[in-house]
Formats: structure tokens, C-alpha cells, sequence
DNA sequence: CTAAAATGTATGCAGTGTCAACATTATTAA
DNA sequence: TTAATAATGTTGACACTGCATACATTTTAG
């Protein structure tokens, strides 16, 4: 007995649309599959996504919103640790949701401005990594504050592509000369140790 | 007046694979329209790519070859200057060619270890940047050598997604405190300057 | 209460990945 | 040289896709 207008269409084809990017890719994802799945017929999401490309931006908003808050941490202030840990959650977000991550900074969505809400979200992540840093740091320079925290950023951000491609730096040359344990999956065992290390180099330059 | 066999059929659908995934991004590929380009039939490709993601594969390998073009230097005795050159030459790498970029490291390929030439060829691309640092450096205990090849490629890595979507630093709140020129503008304007600050850091650390 | 806006459906086009069956050519072994 | 086999090509089909157009129903505003 269901009625003609469903009431609800956007949020549950929008969680669904992550579900199946995450779990599957988003080159897996249909618009018709998405309906299908809310009972709709199959043209029914174009009244609420222009192109499958919205459908990738809405995505990449929840995604942004979801590292958000794992990353951000509500303290005026933060200690080394806590920063450590918040940088470590933003590595552990980008390995446990890969697909997600990729949606979010790979090309899937072309030009960002084009979806303001996905402009919106973004900055808000990035602005959350700048005041941790600020918050606990003396450094008050905006300049280098904000360079400060762009490499910061590029490091996390790096190493997300890097663990997740593991296999490149196990080659077997390399596995050879570094011996049997490489070097990836030794940082990867105990990345806070790592993030520290760098992290602090990065901050003190 | 052709042939019944191309043969030369896979490398030119390889070729051109490369140009599209390039200039419309990989998810416009199709394999029927490779097929098309090439003056043959719409199931052809099949005969040398069994799936969609072993053309995949196959521009990821050209990719990574280009880049390690790019970004390896033949010399014994790297100046710092060099490896700055190297660090700049994969970035501009990553940028002027960002779809390719992002075949190669994102999920578009999900398991390297299914195309053993990918994995050879990422692997190459790496160990030229260990082989690179550990020229300049007088630092050769093997896993310090490593770990930072490994932070260095992060670095990179990371800027290389964070200069492609910079609309993320340069949000509203973003602007207002840091100035006019947004920070990421700043850095890309005089990439080596930057480069060299927080390489220099991070080797000598 | 009625007109307009929002949200849904039905139908259809042109394109897709991939499979199975068949045709032609190149290569190799007898 | 010839005959079998492997490599490479074609045809046709299936189930699927994004999306446009035209139409139906419901909600909302004036």
C-alpha cells in the first residue's frame, strides 16, 4: 500500500548510493539500481540528481562529513598525542573506506565548484586539520601556519594513497635489499610511532 | 583494402586508451569505441584485453612508465638541486596528467598483483626514488633510507592530490583569515622554493 | 479552491561490457 | 608441402546503462 510520492527519496537513494560505492566502487553504481532499490521506477532519481555525477558530489559530501568527524577534535588545547591521533584517525579513515576516499579526492567529480555543498564540506575538513594545528602550537605566523598545515595535510594524504597501493614498494629488488619485512608494513604496524616522528619534524622545521 | 589481421591491434588500442582515459577521464573509456578507432569490430579488443580493467592496467603501465621518465635521474652523485628537479618533475607529472594519475593510484585497478607488468613497472617507479635519495645521501642504513623514500613519496603524492583540488584550501573562512593569495597558490607559484624547505627537512631529519 | 510546483511513472534511444559461435589467417609439426 | 592448431578477427545477442521526453499524481501557495 505504498502512496505515489515516496517522501523520502533523496536521503535513502543518497544512502544507498554510498553503500554501494564504498562496498563495490563508484563505477559500479546505477542510477537504476539505486531506484530499484527504493521501489521507484527508474528515472525517478533524476528529480532529485541532475547527472550521475550529483549522485557522486552527494556521496563525497557524506564522505567529508564522515572524516570530519573523525578527524576533528573539540579542544583549544590539543596535546602532541591528541594531534598524533587525530591524524592517525584521518589515515585509518582513508583505508577503511578506500572507494569513499577516492570518490572524494580522485577525479570522479570534476570540478567541485559546480557542487557547493561539496565546496562547503571540503574546506570544513581542511579548516579542522589548520585549527588543530593552530591549537596547539605557539607558531601564530598565518603563512606558515597555513603552509604548515597543507604539508602536514599532503602527508596524510600521501600516505593514504601509499598503504593502500602496498604492493608497490614490496617489489622484489626492493624486498631484497630492505629485507623480509618492507618498509610499509613496518610503519603501517605502528603508525602512531611514525606519524610522531615525522609529523613532529614537519611541525618544529 | 585491409588485411583481415590487424597486427598491430593491442598496441594501438593501448595508445589510444592512453589518449582517452587521459583527455575524458577513464570512466568515458569504452572498449567499443577503441574498437571503432581502430577500424574493427566491436569484439576485438576481447582478443587481447580480457576485461575492461586489463586496459586499465595496461595505461596504468604506460603511466608508470612516463613517469619514471620523468622523475629518474641517471647519476651517481645527485646534487640536492637534482633531487628538487626530480620531486618538481613528479608533480607537474601528476598534474598535467591528473586522470592518468589517478588511474595508477586510485581503484580503478583494484588489485595490482592480477597485472604482474603493473607491478613491476610501479615498483621501477619507486626504487628510482630510493635510488635517488640514497645517491645524495650519506645516509645509508637501509631502513632510515626506506622510511624516508617512503615520507618523501608521501609528500609528493599527497601534493599532488591537494594542488588538484584546490578549491578545498581556499574556502570562504579559509580566505578571510589567511589572506587574499590562498596558500596552495602561493606554494604551486614557486613549487622548488617549497619543495626544498620541507624535502630538506624531512631528509635530514 | 485553484494554479503552479514538486515529485512520481512510462516509454524509448543510443550506448555499454561481455559471451558464444563462427571465419580467416599465421604458425608449427609431420 | 601439407595438415593440424593457435591466434586473431567477425557476427549476433543479452542484459544492462545514462538520460531525454511526455505524461500522471500529489503537495503547496496564493
Amino acid at each position: 500500500m505504498k502512496s505515489y510520492h515516496h517522501g523520502n527519496l533523496k536521503e535513502e537513494l543518497t544512502k544507498y548510493a554510498c553503500t554501494i560505492c564504498e562496498r563495490d566502487g563508484y563505477t559500479k553504481l546505477s542510477i537504476r539500481s539505486l531506484a530499484k532499490e527504493s521501489n521507484v521506477s527508474q528515472t525517478a532519481p533524476y528529480r532529485h540528481f541532475k547527472t550521475k555525477e550529483e549522485v557522486y558530489a552527494a556521496v563525497a559530501v557524506e564522505g567529508f562529513n564522515k572524516l570530519y568527524k573523525n578527524v576533528f577534535v573539540e579542544s583549544d588545547k590539543l596535546t602532541l598525542k591528541d594531534f598524533i591521533q587525530s591524524s592517525k584517525n584521518y589515515i585509518d579513515f582513508g583505508l577503511q573506506n578506500a572507494n569513499t576516499y577516492d570518490l572524494m579526492f580522485g577525479t570522479a567529480v570534476g570540478d567541485f565548484s559546480e557542487h557547493p555543498e561539496l565546496v562547503e564540506t571540503a574546506n570544513k575538513t581542511f579548516e579542522s586539520l589548520v585549527l588543530n594545528l593552530s591549537s596547539f602550537l605557539k607558531e601564530k605566523d598565518e603563512d606558515i601556519l597555513a603552509g604548515k598545515s597543507i604539508t602536514v595535510w599532503a602527508l596524510l594524504h600521501g600516505m593514504v594513497g601509499i598503504l593502500r597501493k602496498q604492493s608497490i614498494t614490496e617489489g622484489d629488488v626492493y624486498a631484497e635489499e630492505f629485507g623480509p619485512m618492507s618498509t610499509t608494513r613496518r610503519i603501517s604496524s605502528n603508525l602512531p610511532a611514525y606519524l610522531e616522528r615525522v609529523l613532529t619534524g614537519i611541525i618544529e622545521s
